[in-house]
DNA sequence: TTAGGGTTAG
């Protein structure tokens, strides 16, 4: 019988707790815990292992917990501590991703004599990834089997998960195989296992054996399914997923919603996607990134940025969807400006964010600021992958800074594919073509497989090197030796190289023999191997096959202008200067960058915009008295402006590099390399002031231009004059 | 006396 005043306590405090223990239910805070824990050692409470459960349990699991407290209150308990209670301290250290402290406790545990349960492997397995060790995780599995845990479908999915967390999906897909009490969820983590490896197919598969086993999936296997979906762009399994939800078999919620309209975003209907989004009760930021991104990968920049402005909170995944979405359509600047806005609202980037920063950086020739994202990487801590280091390599090569490049990749604990090209591919548009073919060498010792992105590089060094056999060694190779398959722009490597080699007529050859029809690269090469050796025939030929198709193409006119202005053919020049007129075709106007103190500045040919612009001609002004005095005279001859000689001249004085490095002349000290990206290719004559300058002023002048790098030293440059 | 596993955006 229960006395009046028992069932009295009871309603007063549910669950017959006493005072001190039952606030702790509603317990918001560690410091009412520690007002509550005081109670309990004043009232003697406290050497009840209830008591001493729930004080712990809170620091372990509640939100405003803390685990040093946890560990103080824990070892301050002399008697021997439950299973429950060693299990609440491992699954407290989970919670706040320190899986190595988990471990140390299990072992404690153990050598306490206190023998594990079918709870702990599953707290100790979380959170379980390669930085911990696979060999710890290895070793735990066995210690769950020796217990006789291992066909306990808790922790089976907890090895599946922690396998799967480690990359190891033929670990995990072992387990799965053998595991005979599997329920919905053993499904939903070796599924979610094959998202994270990126092996979307077997995600699939899976999914179909699923239902022919009869299990029903929940809403998280269709979340892994639709994400899968859109990885794939799998727009058919997508809509099959939708109408599977619209039949209400599983119950819709927030993720759902978010994934579906992911999997439509990614497939390209933005219209789906947006009607989803419209018709969403709650929205979260995540769903308002969705469309961002949507809209992103369809180039539609305003209208993601439309949505981006009305979004009611963002984290830093919605900006860096942003700045990635202004690299898409090549605003790299304003890419950088995105990026300082976030900064400002002190928004933490990630290693995503850095990569797109990095990647502005590179194409702008921003290296000041790229060395700013590099030192704020190594401070912040933010996670230095693959991925940072192959973008950090490729923006010091795209800023011509060699050494740095090397450096980081002498750095990288973990190498990939795509850090050998860009290796490969930054040696070689720098100049240092055979560097670059060790490097090859080296990927191929390293047993890292060449793919055709690497081998358009390896051709590029050859070209940049004037290495012809090799080049037409490795060309041949490609498909014999590692089973790539020459793509057009390969034969345009090669036409190129020949072409600028002089070998003409064998590039006619391969452009005639050809598997699939030359594109406006592989006609533009040929065109390029004929102005540096001056064949107007073969040039008026390529010229010709690009114009049929592209009729306006205002490079092409201008080469062939060049062309015939260095074989002083005038009367053709004439009629070519006229048909554009005609035409109404114009020249792409050159335009320059160099950064100056994290600013870029842009200069076009006979700019005047710029704030210093009366102190940057003044300068010019000098300078070209200066190399004159030295024995400069102007090279005229890629001017095809049907105009006199000293106007000619002065058409020279405005080409945008030319502004650019008085500017740079004028503002960085002496000593201090100058840094100049351009548009178009060099001419003839600024690449002769660039040499005198860096010889006359003692400078080291860096020039990154269409194609390559011109690196002005003691008044030589690394093309060796040969671009 | 109490506790456990899986999901979405760049």
């Amino acid at each position: 019988m229960i006395s009046t005043k028992t069932s009295t306590s009871l309603t007063l405090f549910s669950h017959n707790l006493e005072p001190p223990l039952f606030l702790i239910e509603n317990c918001k805070s560690m410091d009412q815990l520690q007002q509550i824990h005081c109670q309990t050692v004043k009232s003697g409470l406290i050497r009840k292992p209830i008591s001493q459960n729930k004080l712990i349990s809170f620091c372990c699991t509640n939100e405003s917990g803390d685990m040093n407290h946890a560990l103080q209150m824990f070892n301050q308990i002399s008697e021997p501590k439950s299973v429950f209670l060693w299990n609440t301290m491992i699954k407290g250290y989970s919670r706040v991703d320190c899986p190595k402290h988990g471990i140390s406790m299990y072992l404690n545990m153990l050598k306490q004599d206190v023998k594990p349960d079918d709870y702990t492997f599953p707290f100790l397995l979380k959170g379980f990834d390669r930085d911990v060790g696979l060999s710890c995780g290895k070793k735990l599995h066995g210690h769950a089997v020796k217990f006789g845990f291992g066909s306990n479908v808790f922790v089976q999915n907890a090895l599946i998960h922690m396998y799967s967390l480690c990359g190891q999906m033929e670990m995990a897909r072992a387990v799965f195989d053998v595991s005979c009490k599997r329920d919905v969820i053993t499904w939903n983590v070796i599924i979610t296992g094959y998202n994270r490896m990126k092996q979307y197919d077997e995600t699939n598969k899976l999914f179909d054996e699923m239902e022919r086993n009869g299990m029903v999936p929940t809403s998280v296997t269709l979340v892994s399914l639709l994400s899968a979906c859109s990885k794939l762009k799998d727009l058919e399994v997508g809509k099959r997923v939708h109408k599977y939800i619209q039949k209400c078999k599983v119950e819709s919620n927030l993720t759902l919603e978010n994934a579906l309209m992911d999997m439509y975003a990614a497939c390209g209907e933005m219209d789906v996607a947006v009607r989803i989004f419209d018709r969403m009760k709650t929205k979260d930021v995540i769903s308002w990134t969705t469309i961002v991104s949507g809209f992103v990968n369809k180039g539609e920049i305003d209208l993601a940025r439309d949505y981006f402005d009305r979004m009611p909170e963002r984290d830093y995944v919605s900006w860096t969807a942003m700045i990635d979405g202004y690299l898409r359509v090549n605003c790299f600047k304003e890419a950088l400006v995105l990026f300082r806005e976030m900064q400002a609202l002190n928004i933490r980037p990630d290693e995503f964010t850095m990569v797109s920063i990095l990647t502005a950086c590179a194409q702008l020739g921003a290296l000041q600021i790229g060395e700013w994202i590099k030192t704020y990487i190594e401070r912040n801590k933010v996670k230095n992958d693959v991925f940072v280091g192959n973008a950090l390599i490729d923006m010091y090569f795209k800023c011509g800074s060699i050494e740095k490049a090397q450096r980081v990749f002498n750095g990288m604990p973990w190498r990939d594919k795509f850090t050998w090209t860009a290796m490969i591919f930054g040696l070689a548009i720098n100049g240092h073509g055979e560097e670059a073919l060790g490097m090859f060498s080296e990927m191929l010792r390293a047993s890292i497989k060449p793919d055709e992105v690497t081998y358009i590089g390896v051709l590029c060094a050859c070209t940049h090197a004037g290495m012809v056999d090799e080049g037409r060694k490795f060309f041949a190779s490609m498909t014999t030796e590692h089973g790539v398959q020459p793509n057009v722009a390969h034969y345009g490597c090669m036409v190129d190289l020949l072409g600028r080699a002089g070998h003409l007529q064998e590039a006619c050859e391969v452009i005639k023999n050809m598997p699939m029809k030359p594109n406006s690269i592989v006609w533009g090469a040929l065109l390029g191997g004929c102005r540096l050796h001056k064949d107007v025939e073969i040039a008026e030929m390529a010229a010709k096959q690009i114009l049929e198709s592209d009729p306006d193409n205002g490079a092409v006119y201008v080469m062939l202008c060049n062309i015939y202005a260095s074989c002083k053919r005038w009367d053709s020049l004439h009629d070519l200067r006229e048909s554009m007129m005609h035409r109404g075709i114009k020249k792409t106007p050159g335009c320059s960058l160099i950064e100056m103190n994290g600013v870029v500045h842009e200069f076009v040919a006979g700019d005047q915009s710029h704030p210093q612009s009366k102190e940057i001609y003044l300068k010019l002004d000098k300078v070209m008295r200066d190399l004159e005095v030295a024995g400069y005279s102007p090279d005229t001859s890629e001017v095809f402006l049907d105009i006199g000689e000293e106007d000619k001249q002065s058409t020279l004085c405005w080409h945008s590099e030319k502004l650019a490095l008085a500017f740079g002349l004028i503002c960085s000290r002496p000593g201090v390399t100058i840094r100049i990206v351009k548009n178009l290719r060099m001419c003839v004559d600024c690449h002769r002031v660039a040499k005198l300058v860096s010889k006359l002023y003692d400078r080291e002048v860096i020039v990154r231009d269409r194609t390559r790098f011109h690196h002005f030293r003691h008044g030589s440059c690394s093309c060796k004059d040969y671009w």
